[in-house]
RNA sequence: GGACCCGUGGCUUAGCCAGGAUAUAGCACCGGGCUUCUAACCCGGGGGUCGCGGGUUCGAAUCCCGCCGGGUCCGCCA
């Protein structure tokens, strides 16, 4: 839709530069200059670009290429117009008829990516539930797979378990030592997990144990393997539980003692000695990467010969990029350094490295979070609380409805308030949770873009059957701009996928609703005379589509009736 | 100390990478709108030295340099 009218834009555009003969300066993606802009559906202000190589005003280049364009009859552009050294481009009626006409079915909202790619998210440590900050990942990197998926590629999601880490020993130990109690699987391991730390603080002695096990697990022992599986399973499965909240599930985990096991860890090092940049100190193997920039060095195995994090982390990042076209990690910024780290030692292996999506820390009022110290607001909580308070809300306005329908709303209107929450801000943001902010349902939230889709749905409901429609009855302005911000779904999501910028489409979403409430409002549908009637029902339906669509690929539940 | 990220009305935030025409929204505040398709909505109003100082440019919230404030990291943890 938008993007078939830019592409026309951009011919007609070139074509006129390539008319007058002017020479295009190189300069970025963005070479024509193009916006979308308040003055036009598309405005450019390549004028300004041309106007220094010319020595001419960018004003007298407007109007020379402004007469060198001429709009086709069969295209998507109406009228040019020249405003002083700007080009404002404007979609035709033609445009506007054949998005109502598209938006009826399903195969406008699938872009034309063909590419396969693997979304690494969350990999929390399985030594507790998933807290405020985790769910940040999730829900970044959740977005960003349903964003690629919609975008038209082929994408499996990963959850990357650490079962071979220093705090998975401590959990296995925790566990063992003081038993784990009836609550929720993942809230249970956190109990023993923060006990156990308690105990490693008072008694720095006992972090031998911990070594010990270590060891063992890498050393292949069948008992700690075992026990090591069962805490792992079990904290997950809580871990899990709480996504599914969150409409949130994993294609596949890959755990990280896979790579150890396999000799796929001991291939890597192997290659990266190869380079001549590894080296023996204080009985490690390190890797030196000052060439590149980093003055520490990178240790690749311990003075007791067991693995690290980065190794087995760059064993399991060949295996994603020979698997796949795109490999996409989301990573808190704690990650920062190592990531940029990993990805240079994959390029000295000569391994594609990987897009990196960093977001910023989710703290507290009172400072950072820890799993460790027992510090943390829980999703579970979280989500619970939001739960109650939409219930509370659903009961004041639907009082009639039934208790099943008013929990059901509640948790709809929950997980998509939670999720939107999250993803409208931009990950490099750092933000501090409040409970105050997380409560509210109004307009810059999920509950505003779900009952916009929700009053479509019920003007569609007391419509009954939809005949023809002549889309060209939709003149009004509202009318209008519904149409054209319906339009823009491909160009937000193609972007979005690109860029990985999933708050994108989060914007979009509400601007969408904003246009159809607005709509809603000033183009009453059901009561006027039939051929209006129909043509403007045509349009809730199309907005309906995009509503929908937009909602899902948020993650968030498109309600019917809230 | 070094590296990276952030700093936009009282609070939260878009735009910054690819510099352009009156800087985006929300909350809060003030005023208006439910006998009409669900008012979790809509309309209007006030409120901004785009952290500060230089520079580049016809033009800077956007690019460059310096500073200030906040965050993250600099582990034989992950």
């Amino acid at each position: 839709m938008f993007l078939d009218f830019m592409s026309e834009v951009e011919t007609l555009l070139l074509g006129a530069i390539d008319q007058c003969r002017f020479e295009l300066p190189e300069n970025g993606s963005n070479r024509l200059q193009l916006e979308i802009s308040p003055h036009a559906d598309v405005a450019s202000s390549v004028a300004f670009r041309l106007a220094p190589v010319l020595r001419r005003s960018p004003k007298a280049i407007a109007e020379e290429l402004h007469r060198s364009m001429t709009p086709g009859p069969g295209g998507l552009v109406d009228q040019i117009e020249l405003a002083g050294p700007y080009l404002n481009f404007f979609v035709n009626r033609k445009f506007l008829n054949s998005v109502v006409v598209q938006a009826q079915g399903q195969e406008c909202w699938t872009g034309r990516l063909t590419d396969r790619a693997i979304v690494e998210h969350t990999s929390a440590n399985p030594n507790g539930p998933l807290h405020v900050g985790h769910i940040r990942n999730s829900v970044i990197g959740d977005t960003i797979a349903r964003v690629l998926k919609r975008a038209g590629s082929d994408v499996e999601t990963q959850y990357y378990v650490n079962d071979m880490g220093r705090q998975i020993a401590i959990v296995v130990w925790g566990k063992d030592r003081y038993g784990l109690d009836s609550s929720k699987p993942d809230h249970a391991i956190a109990r023993v997990y923060i006990e156990a730390n308690r105990a490693l603080n008072a008694d720095p002695e006992l972090k031998r144990e911990i070594d010990i096990l270590i060891e063992r697990y890498e050393g292949k022992d069948q008992e700690v393997a075992a026990k090591v599986k069962s805490a792992v399973d079990y904290a997950i499965s809580g871990i899990e539980e709480t996504l599914r909240r969150l409409n949130i599930s994993h294609d596949a985990y890959h755990w990280e003692s896979e790579y150890a096991v396999s000799g796929e860890m001991a291939d890597i090092l192997q290659r990266l000695e190869n380079t001549g940049l590894t080296q023996w100190e204080d009985g490690a193997f390190q890797l030196d990467l000052s060439g590149y920039g980093f003055e520490k060095k990178m240790v690749l195995k311990r003075a007791d010969g067991t693995s690290l994090y980065i190794t087995r982390d760059l064993a399991y990042h060949r295996w994603k990029a020979q698997h796949c076209d795109r490999v996409v990690d989301i990573l808190g910024a704690d990650h920062k350094l190592i990531s940029s780290q990993l990805r240079t030692a994959l390029g000295l292996l000569g391994v594609r490295e990987p897009e990196v999506v960093i977001f910023e820390f989710v703290s507290l009022p009172d400072g950072s979070m820890s799993t460790r110290k027992g510090k943390f607001i829980s999703a579970d909580e979280l989500l619970d609380e939001v739960e109650k308070q939409a219930f509370e809300e659903v009961t004041t306005r639907r009082p009639e409805e039934g208790e099943e329908f008013r929990r059901d709303v509640a948790r709809q209107v929950a997980l998509g308030a939670v999720r939107y929450d999250i993803i409208k801000v931009s990950p490099e943001k750092a933000t501090t949770f409040d409970w105050k902010n997380a409560l509210d349902f109004e307009k810059l939230s999920a509950p505003f873009i779900q009952y916009s889709h929700a009053r479509a749905c019920s003007i569609l409901r007391k419509a009954g059957m939809q005949g023809s429609f002549d889309p060209e009855l939709l003149q009004d302005e509202n009318e209008v701009a519904l149409i054209k911000k319906i339009a823009e779904f491909d160009l937000v999501v193609d972007r979005s996928a690109r860029e990985l910028k999933p708050h994108q489409l989060a914007n979009y979403a509400r601007e969408l609703a904003e246009s159809f409430n607005q709509f809603y409002r000033f183009s009453p549908v059901l009561e006027v005379e039939p051929a209006l009637r129909a043509s403007r029902l045509a349009l809730v339906n199309a907005g309906r589509n995009a509503l929908r669509v937009t909602l899902e690929t948020l993650g968030i539940p498109a309600l019917e009736s809230m």
